[in-house]
RNA sequence: CGGGGCGUAGCGCAGCCCGGUAGCGCGCUUGCUUCGGGAGCAAGAGGUCCCGGGUUCAAAUCCCGGCGCCCCGACCA
């Protein structure tokens, strides 16, 4: 019997969080392996996923101007090519077409890694004066990274996401969108993910290549690793300029474009997971559930289980009608209790169960995933209670990711050993001066192996901004948020 | 690309050292009994032992050569 609970349990994540993460995936159906190195196949459990955080952020696109569109896989190598540092950027990790149709191309086509080359030609014939602008984009598609090392939904070589591609006739238009985009991306996070997500300007040697600058959000993972959610950059004239993406502005004179991408991807399916999850199988935010209740049948004869059922389907149905997505578990030949074990490892929010007993005193027991055991709830009003429930849940998730990640953060370390130690102690993040040297970066990154993840925007930073460089001492330049990364 | 590990039933593994009819657990199918926290019994289905050579009367097992995957490091949403 105990080994037998043992080998269907997960191994535990303080034993070993790489080995839970991954087992968590297959138990939970998120994702398998593809018969292609690097490759995963998303589940159904794991789209339904997808599919709410598409949901969410299509409408917020839409809600800020933006349209959606669709814009080719493959892409002209040469065009990658336009653009310096780009190229450079990108070339080491694309796929490349060389034969279609049993013939050799004449130019071989990259799959691509991202579409600015692409859209910047696009842009270029569609955009003439000032009059067209701002052209406001979107397009939900996937793309691919020839990637050396990968990971189920934090690195694979093909993955799906949304970019955002904006042009506009004046600099600060642009940096004005990149930062909006970045707050539309940190509300979605807060909201739905239920993820903490720490904002700022990225440093040269993690800017995009091709742009002029590069913000991001990153958020703290259960094992202290920090995950970047989503990226926002300012390409400034860059790639107009390479694409010759030109208006005439209002006085007659001619001007290259200013744009901006942003873009966010299934990877924050592994934040999720990774920020919520426990022992027992994933804990998925109700505002993301496919399934935010589920209900289990609870009857030992026949007469009971046609009498149980009658009054699950009805719930069901009331509870829809409340605005709830709800799914009832009728299979036969399964005992509740595997039932519940499943629908945990699944991540759904909330559980009810429905026995006679609860026929005859017209309740119903709900078990929440997180926070708290079981309870006997009336039916009156069981709907609004619900949705009370999603509530405090969805608010309770952020809290505690935020008072973990503020648990595994260090702000302003006396000296440098003490940053040292923290770093490679397995501490998270931690804030302090930087000189802004890159020669600093690359050495604090070969000693402790972490990187300063973001420039914070001032609202995350606490008391006074250190003066000086935590590992030259010269006068700092900036505060930095470091900490290893995945 | 460097280091480590592993390829045997859907999944997890044993068997290999010491060659001799391919096994165990979970899962799956059917039936009966069960059902408020991972059910029990009974009967079944399911395998080119990663691939290709070689040695041998005989290879999952020994030898040679490939391939693949996972994990840990250098790059990356």
């Amino acid at each position: 019997m105990r080994r037998m609970a043992d080998s269907k349990a997960l191994t535990p994540r303080a034993q070993d969080f790489s080995a839970w993460y991954n087992e968590l995936i297959a138990k939970a159906e998120l994702a398998d392996y593809s018969p292609v190195r690097g490759c995963m196949v998303i589940r159904p459990n794991g789209f339904a996923i997808w599919e709410q955080m598409q949901a969410a952020l299509d409408g917020m696109f839409k809600d800020t101007g933006h349209e959606n569109a669709y814009f080719p896989l493959f892409i002209p190598q040469s065009f990658l090519a336009k653009e310096a540092e780009h190229v450079e950027g990108f070339a080491p990790e694309t796929a490349v077409v060389t034969h279609g149709g049993g013939k050799e191309l004449e130019e071989p086509l990259v799959v691509r890694p991202t579409s600015e080359t692409i859209i910047g030609s696009m842009f270029s014939k569609w955009i003439q004066s000032y009059r067209d602008l701002p052209v406001l984009m979107n397009q939900w598609c996937n793309v691919v990274r020839w990637e050396m090392r990968t990971r189920l939904f934090l690195r694979t070589t093909e993955f799906l996401w949304q970019e955002g591609h904006t042009a506009h006739a004046t600099e600060a238009e642009a940096e004005e969108e990149t930062l909006k985009m970045l707050g539309v991306y940190r509300t979605f996070q807060e909201q739905y993910l239920a993820i903490p997500v720490i904002t700022g300007r990225k440093t040269e040697s993690e800017r995009f290549a091709g742009a002029m600058r590069t913000y991001a959000l990153e958020a703290l993972m259960q094992d202290n690793k920090a995950l970047q959610m989503g990226t926002s950059h300012n390409l400034g004239q860059n790639f107009a300029k390479a694409f010759d993406v030109s208006f005439q502005t209002a006085d007659g004179a001619m001007d290259h474009v200013w744009s901006t991408s942003w873009g966010c991807s299934t990877r924050m399916i592994g934040g999720m997971i990774m920020t919520h999850s426990d022992d027992n199988g994933l804990v998925c935010p109700p505002r993301l559930a496919q399934r935010q209740v589920v209900i289990v049948p609870i009857h030992k004869t026949d007469s009971e289980r046609g009498q149980v059922l009658e009054a699950a389907n009805a719930l069901a149905t009331d509870l829809k009608a409340g605005g709830l997505r709800v799914h009832v578990d009728g299979r036969e030949g399964i005992k509740p209790g595997a039932k519940y074990y499943e629908w945990e490892a699944r991540g759904v929010p909330f559980r009810l169960e429905l026995g006679p007993r609860d026929l005859t005193n017209r309740s119903v027991m709900l078990a929440r995933r997180t926070g708290g055991g079981k309870v006997s709830l009336g039916m009156e009003g069981l709907a609004a209670t619900l949705r009370g429930e999603v509530d405090q849940m969805q608010r309770g998730l952020l809290e505690s990711a935020r008072a973990r990640r503020e648990g595994g953060t260090l702000r302003h370390p006396k000296s440098k050993e003490e940053f040292v130690d923290y770093l490679e102690s397995g501490g998270g993040f931690v804030y302090a001066g930087w000189c802004g040297d890159p020669a600093v970066e690359a050495a604090v990154k070969e000693q402790t192996k972490a990187t300063i993840r973001v420039l914070p925007d001032t609202e995350f930073r606490v008391g006074d901004a250190p003066t000086r460089c935590i590992w030259t001492g010269q006068p700092a330049q900036y505060e930095a948020v470091w900490a290893r990364a995945y």
